[in-house]
DNA sequence: TGTACATCAGTGAACGCGCGTTCACTGATGTAC
DNA sequence: TGTACATCAGTGAACGCGCGTTCACTGATGTAC
């Protein structure tokens, strides 16, 4: 929300020192989350490990939930650009896949804290829940990605059930590569996984 | 658990109150949740409608998600019986989609409880949470049965993505079904949900 | 460049609230004789 | 069938705990001159 009356200033030292506060509760709280599981982490802890007090954490997030980053909001719109431009010689399906494996690449790095995420998200209920509602999200997303492909003025359930589908294929490749422990060859998993798809499915 | 030890005694006055006290705090809570919402209700709340005291809500729950019974591990198993069922002309998934047409009448019946549990779910992240864990668990069961009925010792991947899949678009009907609000045809929408399925493979 | 004031990130302490537990008890139901 | 005792569903009150809020404050950073 940059707004055009408001030139970007060069952050300041306050500026610079928030984002470095507001890092430093969000990886405490991960690892924290990680390690010892969501509700037995009090907002306590976590504000020790980050070096503030727990009022501090409450001026950062509204609750304790909000201090994990579940949403990968650009992730997902990098998917919905870049299947559109892909071929009009590849089926649907092959188009999602090649769009999936397109940002194996960027996951690849962040492989370290999505491994993180992944415990955290296996300790509780709640965040599981929190998780569910971002795969809705992507998935509403997609299908309207879908739909302007398709020439579409709005998404209708076909192309929700695309973006459906092709979300779950990617998430069980996800979990693959996570749980083999490898940071390599995601592209590769995704590519398998989506062919599984298609043999299952024939 | 009924051992061949323990003959099973004619339920005693005692074991019926036990019964109906449990069954009002379950539907108690369930209006409650789909009303209010979740975390709007306490378990003061529930336990005051369903007349007891809030003591007694802890004797018979362990937690207030507990008193919500969203599985329905009866009827996962209902239809990993009747998938094997099916003749061999029918390809897997035309089987799976059968199988899941035979459960509609069993769950028509639930229709009205199903709205208030769903309202109940779309009220928390919580809970929505634990839907996703019995989601995730009617998976696995499904796979077993694919992975019976193919031959194989255990499930493979191949098996559990089948499951995933036809669970994906059996809940995709359902919501499709509660959110029409017209108690039947749901065997028609499923039917119809697995076509499109077909098709956006294809 | 230096001074005076304004802003604002961070803090401490006290509190409300709901979940879930512990303890000591009552009274209805069940059972032994 | 009737009496005496045992069991056990339900209760009230007090408490611990962690989330999240409110209030009043400090001191560092930013800005106006």
């Amino acid at each position: 929300m940059t707004s055009p009356g408001t030139p970007a200033r060069a952050p300041s030292l306050r500026d610079k020192q928030k984002i470095q506060t507001r890092h430093a509760l969000r990886e405490a709280a991960l690892k924290l989350f990680a390690a010892q599981g969501y509700d037995a982490t009090t907002t306590e802890d976590i504000a020790e490990k980050a070096n503030v007090s727990t009022r501090t954490f409450f001026r950062y997030f509204p609750t304790k939930e909000a201090v994990l980053f579940l949403g990968g909001r650009d992730w997902i719109r990098s998917v919905a650009d870049e299947y559109p431009r892909q071929p009009a010689s590849l089926s649907d399906l092959e188009a999602m896949c090649v769009a999936f494996a397109g940002t194996a690449p960027r996951l690849a790095r962040r492989f370290q804290s999505l491994l993180l995420s992944r415990r955290a998200v296996a300790s509780s209920p709640t965040l599981r829940g929190l998780q569910y509602d971002h795969q809705q999200e992507d998935i509403r997303n997609l299908a309207v990605a879908v739909a302007a492909h398709r020439g579409l003025p709005a998404a209708d359930e076909s192309c929700a059930l695309l973006a459906d589908i092709s979300l779950l294929a990617y998430r069980r490749a996800l979990d693959t590569w996570l749980a083999s422990l490898a940071a390599d060859d995601l592209a590769a998993i995704i590519t398998e996984e989506f062919s599984r798809l298609r043999e299952q499915i024939a």
